[in-house]
Parts: structure tokens; sequence; C-alpha cells
DNA sequence: TCTGTGATTGCATATTTGCTCAAAACTATT
DNA sequence: AATAGTTTTGAGCAAATATGCAATCACAGA
């Protein structure tokens, strides 16, 4: 009688194969190589791998799996809505243009003609303006930046930029702010904010409809201290706060509480009061490292509609599970404005 | 400036054409001339799903998974020990030869020389009986059948065969049993008792160390009633005991009482106190219509040890958290057995 | 209507894979 | 050592796939 062989170690063998195949992506030629055996046992090994069903082959379905984790999070944080992407669309994730022009296509469909759009800065902000994907025109859209300028930061802090790349894609108006992002002393910002210039900027600041703004999660890593434009005792005090990102250099922790800071007062731009105002404060951010800043603006409703991408999502709603002490300042402020609507 | 396509229309076909290729298993060409289109973007289009992440690639480590399983079995059933495939093993599964093989490969571990074993039929227990692995010889060990034998009843039942391949196998001893499966009138059955031939049999049954059983679930198709062996009187009787399978034609219901009836005066096998003295009782089952069966077996004690495929152990577990009314009978009498050792 | 850009296609070529057949190697058993 | 069964190997061919290049197409913007 012949003796088969030892079917565990086959099996194994089969998964080690099926491994390096399909895993790691070796031609059948390289694993017998590798292996020192012959091609033909390789594609046949791996012909059995697939009958016997070690090869799993799954698709996702883009769209379908976002719309799940999507309901979650607009119940989870009382969101006005939320958009999710399938894919990244900031900065290193591979392929980020397809996701840049998901949340395109998700911008396009929330702007109407005759909104106020106030535009904030960051780099996924930067990326977000160069893939618009307009399908109308908005002729009666103003876009404004809600910062003022700097030669001292890297280009993605120009808002002027991002307001020309919007107001162009969709035929609208802009207004830009021509005005430094921040001051050496808070008096030039009283004489800033009192030229007609700045006045009607302001006046427009106060009737936005709709703020796009990113979410910062660097803080010592900031261009702000980086380059030295504020003093260092101010991150001492930030990361004696516990922040955990800003909105508009707005600064927060984790439960989304607004810290105070003097250096606000060197900053030219919109005030927290009137941001808060806004009716729609849509926050774009994505990315691992930015989860816990999402947490908080979401937590502090800095941002009532969010676009993120998928796995930023569901880490969002794993890590929000977790605690949630209390209600932040800012939450419980907005949650009255809520409940008056 | 030029203008993207819709990305989120761009996605959707990636997704459809991945389907078509990875799930509907068609050539790139065919997919193309039902598109209208060419090869070549084809092949683009599933590079690209493909570094989207559309498609996912998993492999089933055989011997992982059946790990979690096998504790949970062992714990929620009491059992002295489970062992599972990650293939089917039994007839009609596919590729079930490597099953059977790696069945022979467990039970090679359990066979030590010296122990006595009793053998029962069912088509699996031929199976596994043609595909042994032995690595070692049982010179003192008696491979023993458990019922009788007859031409009336399918070649499945004829446990001397299995008994010789066993004992050939291992080198091992054989005794077999030289009486019919049934008998027409329980008086035969007392005369044939009687015979020194089978008082040896019933001495050796009385000091089996281990059983290997199948587990029937067969009732109504059972050849026992299809081929008329037995009244159907008797059929109409456990199907109105809500019989759900039988090990060694012993019947037995959901909850794993063993069902008294007037048969067993006819059949010339191990009785069930014997049965039940022996320590190890394995039970070698697979395919999702014997759950019930299994779990039956499993609730009785009637098996403390079982070998099953994955598909099966999963599916044992799911049915068996949903309701455990009681202990059965046979159950509480081999709890008292159990916590006398 | 023209033009520029991105998307698609056709074509050519190289690589990879699937499959068959016959020879060789292996292994447990006689 | 011979044997019989299975497994492995080598060679060769056809099909399927990947990739580069140049031509063409489609369409929005001027």
């Amino acid at each position: 009688m012949g003796k088969g062989r030892n079917k565990t170690d086959f099996l194994k063998k089969l998964y080690l194969i099926a491994y390096e195949y399909y895993i790691n992506r070796k031609t059948q030629q390289e694993i017998a190589d590798q292996l020192g055996t012959n091609r033909v046992l390789i594609s046949r090994y791996l012909k059995q791998a697939r009958e016997l069903g070690l090869v799993e082959i799954k698709l996702r379905d883009p769209f379908l799996e976002t719309e799940i984790i999507k309901e979650k999070l607009i119940e989870r944080f009382e969101l006005k809505d939320v958009f999710i992407t399938p894919f990244p669309f900031y900065e290193g994730g591979k392929n980020y243009h397809i996701g840049a022009s998901l949340v395109g296509q998700i911008l396009d469909e929330l702007l109407l003609d005759g909104v106020n759009v106030g535009i904030g800065w960051g780099s996924t902000m930067e990326i977000i303006s160069k893939n618009l994907v307009p399908t109308k025109k908005l002729k009666k859209t103003t876009f404004v930046p809600m910062t003022g300028g700097t030669n001292q930061l890297p280009h993605y802090f120009r808002t002027n930029d991002f307001v020309r790349n919007f107001s162009e894609s969709y035929e609208a108006n802009a207004k830009y702010l021509f005005a430094p992002f921040y001051v050496e002393d808070p008096l030039q910002k009283e004489y800033l904010l009192a030229s007609d210039d700045l006045k009607e900027i302001i006046e427009i600041w106060k009737k936005l409809d709709i703020a796009i703004v990113g979410i910062g999660c660097y803080i010592q890593k900031s261009p702000l201290f980086q380059n030295k434009i504020f003093d260092e005792k101010y991150l001492k005090l930030l990361l004696e706060s516990n922040v955990v990102g800003d909105v508009l250099t707005h600064f927060f922790d984790e439960e989304g509480v607004v810290i105070n800071l003097e250096i606000y007062k060197y900053l030219v731009n919109i005030s927290l009061d009137d941001f808060l105002k806004i009716d729609l404060r849509i926050g774009i951010a994505g990315g691992l490292q930015k989860v816990q800043s999402i947490i908080g603006a979401l937590r502090g409703r800095l941002i009532n509609v969010l676009i993120t991408d998928m796995e930023t999502a569901e880490m969002i709603l794993k890590n929000a599970q977790k605690k949630r002490k209390f209600d932040s300042i800012a939450s419980r402020k907005i949650q009255k404005e809520r409940k008056t609507k």
C-alpha cells in the first residue's frame, strides 16, 4: 500500500507557498528557486491551495461600508453630516489624488450658490483646493480666507491661494485678506482690524454660512513653534494643557475645550465666537495621527460636519467609544444652540 | 485646466471589473469584450484596483484558527479532547481525502500500544479506516468491531472490514465478530451471546479503552428503515421522540437522552452500559447535516472526544449556544463518573 | 471651431502562468 | 535488492498577463 505524505506538513507547505505568492507577490519561478524545486509544482500547489480554500479573495465595495460608519459617527457626535471617502486624501496617502477628488465631489454637493464660504489653512486644505470637482458655477458665492498670510510659514498657510482656487473653479467671488498671519504686537492687530479692508472682511466673517477647515494635530512640530514665530513658553503652556490639536490655530484639548491663550491676540484670524456661529463648520482631516485631534474637534463642536477617510473614521469611532467624561464647555454651548433650532 | 473623470463612477467601474476578474474568474479579455473595451485597459484597471486596496487577499492558516474553536468546544461540552481538521473528511466534501488523512494522523496520536479499541459503523468510519496514517506498530493492541455484520445493509455497516484495515495498518491484533448485525428474534440473540465466540468478544467489549464511532443523523433515510430491516412503527416511535441521531444504533434526542426501544433487543452490538464505561469514546463526524446529531451526542456524553472539521465545529458552537434546558440523564450520569476520577 | 489634456486604444514584446507528457526520484514494503 | 505506488522534475507549448510606446479619441475651455 502506497503511503501518502504527511498532510499536516503538506498543508503548511501549501500555506507557505500561497503566502509567498499572494502576500509577498513573488512569481512562481522565484518561489520554486527559493524552495529548490520547480515551477510546475508551485503552480499545482497554488491551485490546490485555492481549491482547499486557503486563499480567500474578497472585494471591498468602496462605498458600501462607509455608510455604516457614517451613521455611527453622526449619532455618536451629533453631527450635521459626515462624509467618508474610501481612500485617504491627505498628503502621503497612496493615490491620495483619488481621495482628494472624492472630497472635491463632496464639497461640490455642499456648496450652493449664494453661500459665503470661509477657508482655513492646512496641507489638507491645500490638496483639496487643488482637486476641486466643480459641476456648477457659484456666481453669487463669496470665498474668503479666515486667516492672514505670511512668508514665514509654509505654503499651506496661504489661505488666500486656496480662496483663489475655490473661487476660480466655481467662478465665484473672492475676498482676499491682505494682512499677516500674525503680528509682532497686539496693538498692530488693532490698527489692522480698524482698516476699511479688514472691516469688510470681518463683516463677511460674521455672515459666513460655511467654513471649511483642516484640523491640526502637530503641536510640538508645528511650524508656529519650529519657525519660532511664537515663544517657547506658549508651547509649554499648550503641552501642559494637554492640547491635542487646533482648528484655525484655536487650540483645544481632548474634550474639545479651547484653551485660552495670549497668542490669539497676535493672530489675524476669525474670532472663535464668530467661527462658532457659522452654520456649517466642515472639518476635513484624515490620517491616524490626527484621530485624537479630530475627536477633540468633534467633542468641542468646533466642527459639525466631518469629512474623513474610512481608516481614520473607524479609528475615531474606536477611540471615542472609550471615555467621554463630560461634555466640553464648547459642546454644551453649542448644544444649547442646536436646541433652539 | 483638464478635468478629471468622476472618481465615484470610476471606483465603481474598478469594483465591477475586479469583481468579474477575481470573483467571477473571467479573463481580462472576456471582461474587455463584455465592456466593449480593450484588454490593456482592464489590465491597468485591475492593477489600480489592487493598489487602492479594493482587492483583499487573505490566507487562512489552516491550523491556527482551529485551536480557538477546539478550546471552546472542550469547555462548552466538558470533553476530554477535541480535534478539528481544517477541511472536511466526510463523503462528498471536496478533497476529502486530505481531511481524512488528517483524521488518520489524529488517531495515530491517540492510539497507544496495548489499548483495546472498539470500532463502530458508518460511512465516515469507512473512509477513515481507509486513510490511516500509521507511524508505529501496535503489537499489543486489539481492534474489535462493536456491531455484527450483514449483507442486507450497505458496506459501511461492515465493521469487520474496518477492524481489518485498522489492525493491518498497525500490525495489531484483531477480533472479528462473526454474527449478524440484527436478528429476527430476540431469542436468537440470546443463543448467539451464549456462544464461546461471542462470549470472548463481550469480554473484550467490557475491557475496551477506546471506542471509535461515527455519528448517524439520518433517521428516516437510514438503511435500517429504507431496507425495511425494522418495522415502520419503530420509525414512528423514533420520530415522535424527536430523535436527532444515533451512535452505534443507540438513538438519542437533542439533549442526548438515549431513547429506550425494543429494537435494541434485535441488535447484536455492545450494550449502552458497556459502551459508556469506555474511557475514550471518540466520535468522528462532520457535515452540516450532522450538527444537531453531534450536539446531541456531546450533550449526552455518548462521546467524550470529538473529531470534526472546521465548518462543522463552528456550526456546533453556534447552534449549541442557544439553548440547553437541562443536562440530559446520560450527561448527569457521566458527570458523576468524571468527578470520581 | 480650435486646442490642450487626460483617457483610451492598438500594437509589439516580455513575462508569467497553466497544462501535458514522459522520465526520474523517492519511499515503504516485499 | 526489487517492486509498486506516488511524487517530483524537466521540457515545451499555449494561454494569459504586464508593460511601454505611439496614435487616437473625447471633451472642456478659449
